[in-house]
RNA sequence: GGGCGGUUAGCUCAGUUGGUUAGAGCGUUACAUUGACAUUGUAGAGGUCACAGGUUCAAUUCCUGUACCGCCCACCA
């Protein structure tokens, strides 16, 4: 027996070093797996931000993966992790531009477009060794030759030529519509970048002018200058004999011409039943102005003052409601002031209050249908006619993607039930520039810039999610047909964090159905949220933020793994507790001192040899054999959190508790053939545990395994799973 | 407004198609302990499984409703 098994397990010592040590042998990567393997067993890595350092939501996320991974590796499967990151484009460039601001007071716009890019890029590389180093901590066994990042030159063809593929096929067009435009952040964001905060307000009623027959209700009086039409609902006794009348006035000096419309979507019951309609300025107007063939004045611009003719000219849109406000009382024509709790629209980056605004924007039309040359997606035959929005449920609704959670099937059906066109371009600068090109009117999409000085290119970029939703075959090498997509996609499992299912995981649904034909994954397990001990979500603005390297400083990466991973149901939120790291820091030692004392009684024996078991042994292995079956089960069925506490419970309980204390009267007493039968079954126990116990506690398991005597294996990472 | 989830020991949570006495970790109490274990063991205390109905031979588990927490979605101006 090694003398270091006299002291306790150290993890700081051995975690770097065994690391190091599966990183050399290859194992990582599926071509060098010892044996024949037939199956494939593919995951990627949900790419973290490079903006960001390790989280414990990422630990959370890495210790269930790589759990996963590595049982598979050791049923025999060519196992596959392929790690990458995220160039994250808004919130990196807002992250650089901020620091920019503080430490140089520049802004984009003084630097420029080629600097602020390089600035950022600079930021993202730093970023990315931390983060990546990080990941190693955990255990994570990454086949790190196939790392990849959004923004590298195979990711930016794989993404430019999906661009042109989806154009060609009349998928993505340039339309003005209402977009989602964040005035602090001067961009526009995605409907799913948007966090509705309930706030209260003041709901005003008044008419336009002291001879409009209908007043109005409205929270912002300021737009109202914008109004092109009063829509009522057309079986409204009140205002149906007014529909298709209409009116000139001067509001707050702007002159208006307004003409009442009959729409189903107006609500009788709210306000006055009169809806003000703004087209430039509200998605649902906008929609009114669609089907009524209304003009669409702006009045509110890109820094959300208003452009309006007269008073209101050049004002905050706040300062205006107060003057409109004001003029509408000087003119006696407020009817009624009253609070209401309202939703309001923030962007999540920027916290500022999105301002609806017509814009030239790009967009991936989701309800089109076009002809799908190559599906394997159940419903939806090769050469078919289908849409993007088919393909999401299709692949979901016939099971190809396997989402065992009935609540977040439900979930993922009702937003697609809701999802509107998707809008990809981003007014920054840091990203995948859209590959179009313009020259007066005409239009050249394409993954390489045209001939000659005169085109210029598109100056937007593309939504992260965009690049995000390609991943699990732009890692694969797509669109060159290479060996490794050919072998490993569809991947196997997906793991994502629940707030993340309609931005991420229905995104690769849509672009691996569209361009391969392929659903992305078979099977989705969606995890919940791990938060602090009060509940709340972890956050820097709370300052509740607990470092993951620093908790592997103190108990082990093991302990972490197993912390987070037992006894936490898939899909629930997890409250992070240190103590409970704690205990599984104490049971990495107890597996250490298990094996120092099964090494010390039976050294010398030569465990080729078969012995006669006695019937008590043959029970024992008989009882591990049964909490193997279980065990397996609970893998296969992705039961994680029930897996890892069988085996802490029988190592502890009933290995050290039991059967330990039951064999030391057996090892010291005289009966040679019972001691040698105990001998073999407690090297068994020990081995047997080991196995089972890797895939939850990866580095003391192995550190154990290569001090045994003898094994079947020089490495526990690659020994065949027990059975 | 629509949808989803939670409520089990002092705390954090399991409880895998309904079946003996509802479990674990931490905490707590008593005892033991130069012991394979500086990170140990044994034993114990602690529960109306949120509440009210229903189905059933049997409900923490299935159904209905209520309360309280939490989350997501949404173009009520």
């Amino acid at each position: 027996m090694q003398d270091k098994f006299l002291k306790p397990y150290n993890s700081s010592e051995v975690e770097p070093s065994i690391y190091k040590l599966w990183e050399n042998s290859g194992y990582f990567n599926p071509a060098n797996l010892p044996g024949e393997q037939k199956e494939t067993f593919t995951v990627v890595l949900p790419p973290p931000n490079v903006t960001g350092v390790l989280h414990l939501g990422h630990a959370y996320e890495d210790s269930l993966q790589d759990a996963v991974i590595r049982y598979q590796r050791m049923r025999g499967k060519r196992a596959l992790w392929v790690p990458g990151t995220d160039s994250a484009a808004i919130a990196t460039q807002a992250r650089v531009e901020k620091n920019i601001q503080k430490d140089e007071s520049k802004s984009r716009h003084d630097l420029g477009r080629a600097e602020l890019v390089r600035r950022v890029s600079e930021f993202a590389k730093n970023s990315e060794d931390t983060i990546l180093n990080q990941v190693r901590r955990m255990g994570a066994s990454l086949d790190w030759s196939r790392y990849a990042y959004t923004l590298d030159e195979k990711r930016n063809f794989a993404v430019s030529t999906a661009f042109k593929r989806m154009y060609d096929a009349g998928l993505i067009y340039r339309g003005n519509r209402i977009v989602n435009w964040d005035p602090k952040g001067q961009t526009t964001i995605s409907d799913d970048e948007i966090i509705h905060e309930e706030r209260t307000t003041k709901l005003y009623t008044f008419k336009y002018s002291k001879e409009f027959p209908i007043a109005i209700s409205t929270t912002r009086p300021e737009t109202k200058v914008g109004d092109t039409a009063v829509a009522v609902h057309p079986d409204d006794e009140r205002y149906k004999n007014f529909i298709g009348k209409e009116f000139d006035v001067v509001f707050c000096d702007v002159p208006l011409h307004i003409k009442i419309v009959g729409d189903d979507s107006v609500e009788k019951e709210f306000g006055t039943g009169a809806l003000g309609v703004t087209p430039a300025h509200s998605q649902i107007d906008w929609d009114i102005a669609d089907r009524h063939n209304l003009e669409r004045p702006q009045v509110i611009n890109e820094y959300a003052k208003m452009i309006a003719p007269g008073r209101l000219k050049d004002k905050k849109v706040l300062d205006a409601r107060e003057d409109v406000v004001t003029w509408l009382k000087e003119q006696g024509l407020l009817e009624q002031e009253e609070e209401i709790t309202q939703n309001v629209s923030t962007s999540e980056r920027t916290g500022a209050v999105i301002e609806p605004l017509p814009k030239l924007q790009w967009w991936v039309d989701v309800n089109k249908t076009f002809t799908i040359p190559h599906s394997e997606i159940p419903g939806i035959a090769s050469g078919s006619q289908t849409s993007l929005k088919e393909i999401m449920r299709k692949s979901v609704e016939s099971g190809a993607v396997d989402m065992p959670q009935e609540r977040f099937k439900k979930t993922y059906f009702h937003w697609i039930d809701n999802l509107r066109d998707w809008c990809i371009s981003r007014q920054i600068w840091f990203g995948h520039r859209i590959p179009v090109w313009y020259k007066g009117d005409e239009i050249y999409c394409d993954t390489i810039a045209p001939e000659g000085s005169e085109w210029k290119q598109e100056e937007d970029v593309l939504d992260t999610w965009f690049s995000s939703a390609l991943w699990t075959f732009s890692t694969l090498g797509w669109p060159e047909k290479t060996k490794d997509l050919e072998t490993f996609h569809p991947t196997s499992f997906m793991s994502p964090a629940y707030e993340i299912l309609p931005l991420w995981v229905s995104r690769m649904i849509l672009m691996s159905g569209f361009h391969l034909g392929q659903v992305p994954f078979k099977t989705v397990m969606i995890h919940g949220l791990v938060r602090d001990k009060q509940g709340c979500k972890f956050s820097k603005s709370l300052g509740n933020g607990v470092d993951p390297i620093e908790v592997i400083d103190k108990y082990g990466a093991d302990a972490l793994r197993m912390g987070l991973l037992v006894g936490t149901a898939i899909g629930n939120d997890i409250k992070f507790d240190e103590s409970k790291i704690k205990g599984y820091k104490h049971f990495a030692n107890k597996v250490w001192n298990i094996t120092r004392f099964v090494l010390e009684n039976t050294e010398g024996v030569d465990f080729s040899q078969p012995v006669t078991s006695t019937h008590k042994d043959q029970e024992l292995i008989k009882n591990l054999e049964a909490l193997i079956t279980e065990i397996t089960e609970d893998f296969d069925n992705y039961r994680l959190y029930l897996a890892a506490e069988k085996i802490y419970h029988y190592v502890w309980h009933e290995v050290a508790d039991k059967i330990l204390e039951e064999s030391k009267p057996i090892l010291n007493g005289n009966n040679s053939d019972e001691k040698l039968s105990r001998q073999h079954t407690l090297y068994t126990l020990l081995t047997t545990s080991l196995k089972l116990l890797h895939p939850f506690m990866p580095f003391v398991t192995e550190e154990i395994w290569q001090s045994l005597p003898e094994k079947e294996t020089d490495m526990l990472i690659v020994t065949e799973w027990p059975s």
